[in-house]
RNA sequence: GGUCACGUAGUUCAGUUGGUUAGAAUGCCGGCCUGUCACGCCGGAGGUCGCGAGUUCGAGUCUCGUCGUGACCGCCA
């Protein structure tokens, strides 16, 4: 038995008893007649004693460890004399009577401290270093506890977790995906799924009418802070329901996590905004409800009178920033430069401050009457001391830039607080959208997704004003999932095919066995997938899912301490039929 | 594919308008210290300023290229 106890557990009731301990040693303290080591391992910190009086050979020894060895001791608990409150331990201390070196170390690149000295680099290179830091570890304690509530619930709902295949077959709609060459079978590859999309509709085909699992989905596509081109998902299928059966289900989820694992307690329904309420209120499809200041179209209210740039614009809109009259010229213009960074992409912005003593000030006074500087402010519901931020342009750009410069606002004023969640379904998504590249219309969700049926009739006289049965489920500006009814008919799915510009052979070729099934009796059914490790990260109050993930990949979806990937042998390449060019 | 930022001691960073021997903190090594807990004090070692070219009497500093890292845009059905 290497340990009686772990580094976390023992208290002053303990004194007097004999333990053996073992962990990482994560400091020490020589004072020259007596040596003390904090002992570190996942549950906690315990300090050991040892004394030159007692055993001068035992004390030199313990002099001579270094951070981060590995070692054992034996001794007895024993309370302080001058304890430590900043520790669940640090009433009592281990003397320690033997002591082995389990496992040398050499001197970590960086401190292991709660605030480590490292830098992004060095602690990917040596993430196993890395994990054994509190804020890393906490975090992959707290994945695992979402991951079990989540499993608890289901189960509780009746859903089995089954697992789907990861070495399936490539569909080029959508994200890229990652292949693997077969070796049985030369110039043929499998792909690692996106998603189990059409594995988890076969099973309710099969009749598994409550699915769902914790699975590893795969996309080649860039990466950024919210994104890995390998990541979990919780996704989940539900036969004989319509869209409010999910969404029941998954907002009972989301307000047991929200409650149980950072005790915030939501009682009232999630609201719900349609994807065409979303976009006029908020400009995105994913809006952060925690604060106001909604998105007001000013188009009609500012055309006609001379300034050029809101007559040639395809829309005008403001939002009302409050208290915000007294920013400063410096200030604005700062926003200004801001707003016209290409990751923005405005053209300029217009201001008008609605002053404490009545007066109004803005940036576009010569061109337009205090008056009518007023109405504007009238139709943003603006007040004495509020700040009015308009941007023009063409619409969609406008509306993206808008939504960009409110969460900034948003930021600035301190509305965004990690200690409030608040969820919102965005329905009613578009079921197409226009592809310029492909020259043709694809599947904003998937091609499985179904139409809404009052919008049937459009579907070929005008597929994008079509409304899909799919939603998405958003927290604090982030999308954290979305899902939706499928197609059970096999005439309909089709039709989607047919819309989408797949020929019958495409159609066959890449899922074929999907459309055969379809035949043979499914249910209606639909679902919804969410990603965990941004849940994971949102609930833990992290901007990067990559602190919520053992072993992630960096920014160029290298893995930093594996060196992967990497070229691999002749032999291999030889085996797989795989030979490159020049 | 693109935009921006960064690259100097093991690590995190500072380094003025181009000018003598490139600094600090921390870590590391050695010494002193019996109640520390970010222990303290004294001493020491540690640098191809990412790499390559150019401008210059002279480059950590300026220019170009290149590599790496990060954030974002495109992309992510």
């Amino acid at each position: 038995m290497y340990r009686t106890h772990t580094c976390g557990e023992l208290r002053l009731e303990d004194a007097g008893k004999e333990v053996t301990l073992a962990g990482w040693v994560h400091r020490s303290r020589d004072l020259g007649g007596m040596t003390f080591l904090d002992l570190r391992d996942r549950y906690g910190i315990t300090q050991l004693v040892f004394d030159m009086q007692q055993d001068e050979g035992l004390c030199r020894e313990a002099r001579k460890l270094g951070r981060e060895y590995v070692v054992q001791v034996k001794g007895e608990v024993r309370e302080r004399s001058s304890k430590n409150k900043k520790l669940p331990t640090g009433d009592i201390e281990i003397e320690v009577k033997d002591l082995h070196i389990l496992g040398a170390s050499e001197v970590p690149p960086f401190t292991l401290e709660e605030e480590s000295d490292g830098g992004e680099e060095i602690r990917m290179k040596y993430r196993y270093l890395d994990l054994r830091r509190v804020p890393l570890k906490e975090n992959l304690i707290l994945r695992h506890r979402v991951a079990q509530k989540i499993r608890n619930y289901l189960d509780a709902q009746g859903f089995l977790e089954i697992e789907t295949p990861a070495l399936i077959k490539s569909t080029p709609e959508g994200a890229r995906d990652f292949v693997v060459p077969s070796r049985l079978h030369e110039r043929q590859f499998y792909a690692l799924p996106q998603s189990p999309q059409i594995f988890k509709q076969l099973l309710m085909i099969a009749g598994y009418d409550k699915y769902f699992q914790l699975v590893k989905c795969f996309r080649d596509e860039d990466l950024r802070a919210d994104r890995q081109p390998e990541f979990t998902q919780v996704d989940c299928e539900m036969s004989f329901i319509d869209q409010e059966d999910v969404l029941q289900v998954f907002e009972g989820l989301i307000k047991e996590l929200l409650a149980s694992v950072v005790n915030f307690k939501i009682e009232e329904d999630f609201p719900r905004l349609s994807w065409d309420e979303a976009m006029q209120r908020y400009g995105t499809d994913k809006p952060d409800i925690r604060f106001g200041m909604e998105l007001h179209e000013l188009t009609d209210l500012v055309k006609g009178k001379g300034f050029r740039v809101f007559d040639e614009a395809a829309w005008v809109g403001a939002i009302c920033v409050p208290g915000a009259a007294g920013y400063s010229r410096k200030q604005l213009d700062q926003l200004t430069e801001w707003v016209k960074r290409p990751q923005i992409g405005a053209g300029g912005m217009v201001y008008v401050k609605y002053n404490g003593d009545g007066t109004v000030k803005s940036s576009v006074d010569k061109f337009f009457a205090p008056e009518e500087l007023r109405s504007w402010g009238e139709a943003c519901g603006a007040s004495a001391g509020d700040l009015l931020l308009l941007l023009s342009g063409e619409k969609e750009r406008t509306l993206f830039a808008m939504s960009e410069l409110r969460l900034e606002m948003g930021e600035r004023l301190g509305l965004r607080d990690k200690r409030v969640f608040a969820p919102l379904w965005v329905t009613d998504f578009p079921l197409l959208e226009w592809d310029e590249e492909e020259n043709r219309f694809v599947a904003k969700h998937h091609p499985f997704t179904s139409p809404r049926e009052e919008d049937l009739a459009l579907l070929e006289k005008d597929p994008a004003a079509v409304r899909a049965n799919a939603y998405d489920l958003v927290i604090n500006g982030v999308e954290i999932g979305g899902g939706s009814i499928r197609i059970h008919d096999t005439a309909l799915q089709a039709r989607m095919l047919d819309l989408l510009g797949f020929s019958r052979e495409d159609a066959e070729q890449q899922f074929g066995f999907l459309l055969e099934a379809l035949r043979y009796g499914t249910p209606p059914h639909g679902g919804i997938a969410l990603g965990f490790d941004r849940l994971v990260a949102l609930l833990g109050g992290g901007d990067s899912i990559r602190d919520y993930i053992a072993f992630p990949k960096n920014n160029a979806a290298r893995d930093m301490m594996a060196d992967a990937p990497n070229y691999i042998s002749e032999k291999q390449l030889k085996e797989l039929h795989i030979r490159f060019r020049g």
